[in-house]
DNA sequence: TACTGGCGCATCACTTACTC
DNA sequence: GAGTAAGTGATGCGCCAGTA
């Protein structure tokens, strides 16, 4: 099925309106119209309407509330309301008013690519040279690589690209292996950034405790960028409750776009298994109340599988995984710590403040004296200040719970095609 | 023959790598 | 983390080959 798209927008001074069924050509990355209609409006705004089959509305991980509830922490500048079938209505409020911005456009690197794209690139383009071609469509390919290539493959590069057989194609990759080249452009990946990731966070899962963070930009495979976003939440809603124990939850992401599936085989899973969380005062990952988010920005994800569920277990991605998630451990490690002894210095002061007065009483019976003073040396023997100050130091900045409206009315129809277009609207309407 | 667009070259700004 | 060197990308200009 096309994808509908319904758009309202200023040309000029005017506004203008248009309708249009849209397809994907996946090999040349542009749309299709297939169908497009103007119309008379009075606003502007866009509205997407897509089709999916096979869709679970159950509360599973597996499922749509879940998807959209993790797209939300993902999204935190996004206002989202979902509709199941049943006629409940859930509305995210959005978490922040910071759009991000959008990423720039970058050429793959040479490290990237196969065979296979630089056939296509071959049959599509319409440069003279192959090592024009070679120069212009890949990043950090210049006139110099492109003789160290020539020189190392034999090959022609100022032959017609569409002469380039199938093996030239491969010896150019194999010698792009072998090569150095500086890491590619890092303008085309924009993170969240941990201060919105702590939003998103903190807005759906109200935890006790929250951190994350965004680390620098890396590179795997020699030459592919990416950028690792981990974030982590103790406590209040945070972890998945199965029965009545709350156990840990894996929010794994990519570009922003939750992955629900193949969960055991994704590099996410395998950094986070790596990990000895006792280290950081957390006894069994399985059965503690956390909740995990990690976000890899990359042009190119190594996804296992053409469903793009699960990242390959890079060497270099399992690695900064590792390495954001242990930074961010060890300021919850700091914290459980503090709230630990916070506990322990509590309990020993309670056991004073019942003995104590008791033995001050009794004693001043048995002196046959006036019972003293004794708040002050309470205090001081109950270390009330230190128990404040550790109380003060563990209580997180006050934060408005996100309103997740859920309207039940069981009689709405779900509507379909263009009915919803006036919903999209208000919501594009608030967007600008 | 005129027009279009690819190519080569020069220059400047920016990014990355390297060293301390 | 700062400073420096090297490499790369973006841009503009003129030349030239291909095409109608």
């Amino acid at each position: 099925q096309p994808v509908k798209i319904r758009s309202r927008y200023k040309d000029g001074d005017s506004l203008k309106g248009v309708e249009m069924d849209v397809k994907l050509d996946v090999k040349k990355n542009t749309g299709i119209i297939l169908d497009r209609k103007e119309f008379e409006t009075d606003r502007t705004g866009s509205g997407i309407e897509i089709e999916f089959k096979d869709v679970s509305y159950s509360m599973s991980e597996q499922g749509a509330y879940e998807y959209i509830r993790r797209t939300v922490i993902g999204n935190p500048h996004a206002r989202i309301v979902f509709k199941d079938p049943t006629g409940r209505k859930y509305t995210f409020e959005r978490a922040t008013d910071q759009i991000p911005p959008l990423p720039k456009a970058v050429l793959p690197h040479p490290k990237g690519v196969t065979a296979d794209d630089i056939i296509d690139l071959c049959k599509t383009t319409n440069k003279k040279r192959f090592k024009n071609l070679l120069m212009d469509s890949l990043s950090r390919v210049s006139a110099k690589k492109i003789k160290e290539v020539e020189e190392a493959t034999g090959i022609d590069m100022n032959k017609r690209p569409k002469s380039i057989t199938w093996k030239e194609a491969e010896q150019v990759v194999n010698q792009f292996d072998q090569m150095k080249f500086m890491a590619p452009p890092t303008s085309g990946l924009k993170p969240i950034g941990d201060e919105q990731i702590e939003k998103g966070i903190n807005e759906i899962l109200l935890p006790e405790f929250s951190t994350a963070i965004t680390r620098k930009p890396q590179a795997y495979r020699g030459g592919v960028s990416f950028i690792i976003e981990a974030g982590i939440a103790y406590g209040g809603k945070a972890g998945r409750l199965v029965g009545q124990q709350k156990k840990a939850e894996i929010m794994r992401f990519a570009n922003r776009v939750p992955l629900t599936f193949d969960q055991g085989s994704c590099a996410i899973t395998e950094a986070l298994k790596s990990i000895d969380w006792r280290r950081y005062g957390v006894r069994n990952l399985d059965d503690a109340p956390i909740s995990v988010f990690v976000n890899i920005i990359s042009t190119n994800v190594p996804y296992l599988s053409t469903g793009k569920q699960s990242v390959a277990p890079e060497e270099e991605i399992v690695r900064e995984i590792r390495q954001a998630t242990m930074k961010i451990a060890r300021k919850l490690e700091k914290y459980i710590r503090t709230k630990k002894a916070a506990k322990n210095e509590e309990m020993r002061a309670k056991i004073f403040e019942d003995l104590v007065p008791v033995v001050i009483k009794q004693s001043a019976l048995l002196a046959e004296k006036d019972v003293p003073e004794y708040d002050k040396i309470m205090d001081e023997v109950t270390h009330k200040a230190k128990i404040m100050d550790m109380k003060h130091r563990l209580k997180q900045p006050e934060i408005e719970p996100m309103q997740i409206v859920i309207t039940e009315d069981p009689k709405t129809r779900v509507k379909t095609e263009y009915e919803e277009y006036a919903d999209y609207d208000e919501v594009a309407e608030d967007d600008e």
